[in-house]
DNA sequence: CCTGATAGACAGGTAACTTGAGTATAGCGT
DNA sequence: ACGCTATACTCAAGTTACCTGTCTATCAGG
């Protein structure tokens, strides 16, 4: 299962970058769309994303040096705190994510659509967002992850 | 979708390397077991394998290095062709491929009794196998991919 | 104000790939 | 039988997306 879920990912993934590149964005990857999809309105630091995400503060600061430097966000310092920076979208960034999100949303249709017009591409999601569910709230009682618009 | 599918693959990643580090087997990834899969009975040569897996003939050379370097498989001249070589798997290797999949079944079926017991689980696999194979149909009409044990 | 936690920076390492280029062998057309 | 192209594989180097370890600056509690 774990394998075919991989696969289904990797196809997606392939997808997404193909439909991008026609678009002229070839500087976005999959990780960066997951950064996006992380990121609060009013700023957000980068240890909140490194755990929002699962990853180091490390790969986290490595992601958004290649983010910024690529112009899709800014740092600015936290009023509130000299050690911290808050991640904001520019406006480069916000098309960016828009496009995104509009270039998932098509090629999520399109997989509904070769699946049987829906049903089935809906309740295969809905199993997924469970199975994580359940999955996450094995061991912690943590909150639930929210089902996802990808 | 395809982060939901990835965020399942990652979680059964983990749960299966556990489970082989609580077996002693440390050197063992991902992509060793589907290596394992994907090998036939009598040998099976390195082009062959990395064309069922989708990656360059010098990653699966990489690849097998190292599963031979583990000691799981070795490399024979083909008797019919003297520019290949044949893989086959040793004594150790079969263990380890039949404790991969005992543990890949174990987790399985955790995850089917985690989502109610079954239907949903089963629903879920016969979901993403379909939704593979139209999508590897979409372009090139090749043969199906075979419905995964794992 | 000292202490320990936290935010982030800097350096180096690793896994699992990739592309590019080269060698040995195979097998086909002429 | 000979040359040409395709195939099986190897070697070298580069890339992506992470990791661990170590460091400094800053913050917050007793």
């Amino acid at each position: 299962m774990a394998l075919l879920a991989n696969r289904v990912f990797k196809a997606c993934e392939a997808d997404f970058f193909e439909a991008l590149g026609d678009e002229g964005y070839t500087d976005i990857r999959m990780r960066h769309t997951a950064l996006f999809e992380a990121l609060d309105e009013d700023g957000t630091r980068g240890s909140v994303l490194a755990e929002r995400l699962g990853m180091t503060q490390q790969a986290m600061a490595q992601l958004l040096d290649d983010t910024q430097a690529a112009g899709y966000i800014t740092r600015i310092p936290d009023p509130t705190d000299r050690r911290a920076r808050v991640v904001m979208l520019t406006d480069r960034g916000q098309a960016a994510v828009e496009l995104c999100y509009a270039l998932l949303t098509r090629i999520e249709r399109e997989y509904a659509r070769l699946l049987d017009d829906g049903d089935e591409y809906s309740s295969l999601k809905r199993g997924l967002t469970r199975l994580l569910n359940t999955l996450a709230s094995r061991t912690e009682t943590t909150a639930p992850a929210k089902p996802d618009t990808y």
